[in-house]
DNA sequence: ATTCTTGCAAACGGTTTGCACATAC
DNA sequence: GTATGTGCAAACCGTTTGCAAGAAT
């Protein structure tokens, strides 16, 4: 999280113009503790800058994803996705083709933590995401280095 | 998993009728292993069902998802959420408000597993999802029970 | 002066809905 | 026979896009 000095510093080193706009969005975000959606921003910042337009909410949040200011923690996403499986496991998401595989371990269904011990949230289930590059993206991705 | 028998037995005893449509979404489901989208899953289906309707593919992956017959793996994503706080840490999802709090913890960073193990696949990152209910949501359910 | 960003409105695409017909029970 | 589910088309809503005007460098 950064301070607002920071924030110039690091759009400026990213080639990213200094906007009222981006300022006033990040600020917001990072004082918010709820990962708001770009609507719930809109709205908040529509507050002290009226004139602010949903897109350019949409288009400054995609911008900074891309430059890893900030992060989309729904970034896998998009498309709702259906498992006939109930059971313990977890998942293996390709961030490349987004294709979502399956993992099964013992281990990973007993993570080193109290669930109980969480202030103020009852735990009822938990599921861990491994975000990384599948197989067949992995050759893929060779394949184009080596042309 | 349910084999077919079984599948048709459970849709009994939860009052869902037993159509066509709904075995051959769960048995495509069912045999596949990248936990496909309502689009994926109408594609393949109409192959044998030509008849079927999008929506028919929605309303039965909702319907068998509410009597957890099947699991919506991207259940709390229907979103884009942002956050300003792009170091390592895990999220408490909140099943009733759908509010998403950060959790901290050094132990959640160094799972008891070994990720250059896992057959097929370069892990880059991996993110626990906690999902239960809120402080909050909790006092509004008990407040609700009262009444 | 040039490049990047904004704001608007229209388009897009995944998902949901209303309703008449069909099917399961 | 009654309740439930299906299929169609239209509506919905979050998100993206094209473009002309404006701002940052």
């Amino acid at each position: 999280m950064l301070s607002m000095d920071q924030f110039i510093q690091v759009c400026r080193e990213k080639g990213l113009n200094v906007t009222y706009q981006r300022m006033i969005i990040y600020k917001y975000l990072m004082q918010s503790k709820e990962h708001p959606t770009a609507e719930d921003i809109y709205r908040r910042v529509k507050e002290e800058y009226p004139s602010i337009s949903l897109a350019t909410v949409y288009k400054t949040l995609e911008t900074l994803a891309e430059h890893q200011v900030i992060t989309k923690v729904t970034a896998l996403h998009d498309l709702a996705r259906y498992d006939a499986d109930t059971s313990p496991h977890h998942h293996l998401v390709c961030i490349h083709c987004r294709r979502v595989q399956d993992i099964y371990n013992e281990e990973l269904n007993k993570l080193p933590i109290d669930l109980e011990a969480i202030p103020d949230f009852k735990v009822q289930r938990y599921r861990i995401e491994f975000e990384g590059i599948c197989s067949q993206c992995q050759a893929n991705l060779q394949k184009k280095q080596r042309a």
